[in-house]
DNA sequence: AGTCACTGATAACTACATTCGATCAACCCG
DNA sequence: CGGGTTGATCGAATGTAGTTATCAGTGACT
């Protein structure tokens, strides 16, 4: 019993092969893949026939004025990639056993979230983890997402659920909604407001795209209003309730923006809703699998007690 | 600017280190890991300490009558294995460029089914794919995916949805449910006969763990029937069809299984439901990103191509 | 207490894979 | 019909990774 027909002798393909392949994929050219990966360009030359010999496929046609993938290689070329960024991820999962909590944490925060529990994050991170770089994004939930599937951000700070499918959400906490009117409301400050309320109100809503914008749509949908009452919108929290102040009409606030977007402005009134009160729910949320996935949740620990101290329901 | 204070130079492990890592692992003890991977102890002791030399971490606690792994080797172990299963998925998406539609493929088919199709697929893949070597495994749905998901089957012939993560359907046909009957039975043969006729029989089943047992009960449900009618079960369909025959009561049939399991049978008559009938969708399942997955696309499409002479509505 | 068996680590050596600089042959372009 | 690119090839230096033989520590058994 010997070896099929084929003479080659079927060995494993080493990784440094596997990077010369990946990189003449991505560059389609032998000395930029070469310089690119700081390697000559005989040695990636040889590497990638090489891994066609051990592979026993052709993975690129060449002339030699132009490099293509042949079919095989494109199929072959995103398996090299795979195997390039578990590696990657072992290599990053080690440097953060040898070093946890330093380096840079790219932190993406929703613009509803952000002034209102940075102060927070940053002060826990400074004195419990302070050789952690922590650069904080301020986007909107889409563009987080994707930053975070790229490899752009490492962790996000947002309303979940997402149902993203590879993403992993470490709950925090849950808020109320609070009902903020003018001084001459008639709902103005009451306890135990009925949802259905809602149904009456000239609601003021953030800009598309803002999610605190369609929770509250849903909010009201849930209360059984189904128009859409469109009229005026505004690109934060503190534009919204200037306006609600001038008395163009009302707003849902979560309750951690509360007091710092009410208490200097005497025009307003907040109210509380019948229990249950709509809420949101605020949690962090990283790749599936991340390398740093241990030191997150102990993050998360961490934050879940810092917050303790906030008027929400800590999980 | 130096590599940080720590003296080693950090480079990039070998796939052999990941291997003698992950063998240790597995293991938990250097002679018996290196015969498994076939090469020599000090080989092996070697191979793991340049990993830890150049991760900076420690991967395993050994004392000479011990060893076992340190957290962090718990942890970069996961690692090693996907990264050695991502390489083991690249040479055999390799050889199955290189060779595709041979070797073995192992299938697993749940009971309702394989009696039905399995003339069809065999002639299929003796005629088309002479040089695939088919075993077939005939197993419940449980225990099908268990064995796809661990590795010990490599493609599945059974009803969907699954609704399983990782696990990819290629839908073949859908096929309608036939009402079975004793000769003497009202509901006889006929033609469009209503789902609520059903909330008066005598259902008969099959064992549990049959997936058809369970579609049976759902059909029951969605037809306004909340009880449970366990009375007789059966362990496979001919005894079931056997039942009927026997004056027990009816059973619902996969249309592919009708004409085997009744026409030698004079006793029994089979009627069809009033559209839209109630019916079960059988699919191809197989690994999410299966190294052979675009063979198991095109066996799918030539199964749907065979089957079109059957009674069913081929996707 | 002493010895033995078995553990993983070490040493010395060898083989070969990887890499490099230099060079070659094919090809496009003007 | 050269000039400048392209990727392939060559031969030598280097370093990695493997081998066998041996060592040193530990627990178990007498």
């Amino acid at each position: 019993m010997r070896p099929p027909v084929n003479g080659a002798v079927r060995r494993r393909p080493s990784l440094s092969q596997l990077r010369a392949f990946a990189a003449v994929a991505e560059h389609l050219h032998f000395r930029d893949a070469a310089t690119a990966i700081g390697m000559s360009q005989p040695a990636l030359s040889g590497a990638v026939s090489a891994l066609e010999e051990t592979l026993g496929v052709t993975l690129v046609e060449r002339t030699t004025r132009k490099v293509l993938l042949s079919p095989a290689g494109e199929r072959l070329a995103v398996r090299a990639r795979a195997v390039l960024a578990e590696v990657a991820a072992l290599m990053e999962e080690a440097e953060a056993v040898r070093a946890p909590f330093t380096g840079a944490l790219r932190l993406g925060v929703i613009p509803t979230v952000a002034p209102y529990l940075l102060p927070t994050v940053l002060n826990l991170v400074h004195e419990r983890y302070p050789d952690l770089d922590l650069q904080v994004h301020e986007e909107q939930t889409a563009n987080l997402l994707d930053g975070l599937t790229t490899g752009r951000l490492d962790l996000l700070l947002l309303a979940v659920p997402l149902g993203v499918p590879g993403v992993t959400e470490l709950p925090l906490f849950d808020e109320d909604f609070v009902l903020v009117t003018p001084l001459g409301h008639g709902l103005g400050g009451q306890q135990g407001i009925p949802r259905e309320a809602l149904r009456a109100l000239n609601l003021l809503l953030l800009d598309e795209g803002h999610c605190l914008r369609d929770q509250a749509l849903d909010i009201c949908r849930e209360a059984g209003r189904d128009d859409v009452p469109v009229t005026t919108t505004a690109a934060g929290l503190s534009t919204l309730v200037q306006l609600v102040a001038g008395g163009l009409g009302v707003t849902l606030l979560p309750r951690t923006a509360v007091t710092v977007e009410t208490s200097r402005n005497p025009q307003l009134l907040t109210g509380r809703f019948a229990h249950p009160a709509p809420s949101r729910r605020v949690a962090l949320a990283m790749r599936t699998g991340a390398a740093r996935g241990a030191e997150y949740e102990e993050l998360a620990a961490a934050l879940r007690e810092a917050l303790r101290p906030l008027p929400v329901r800590v999980l």
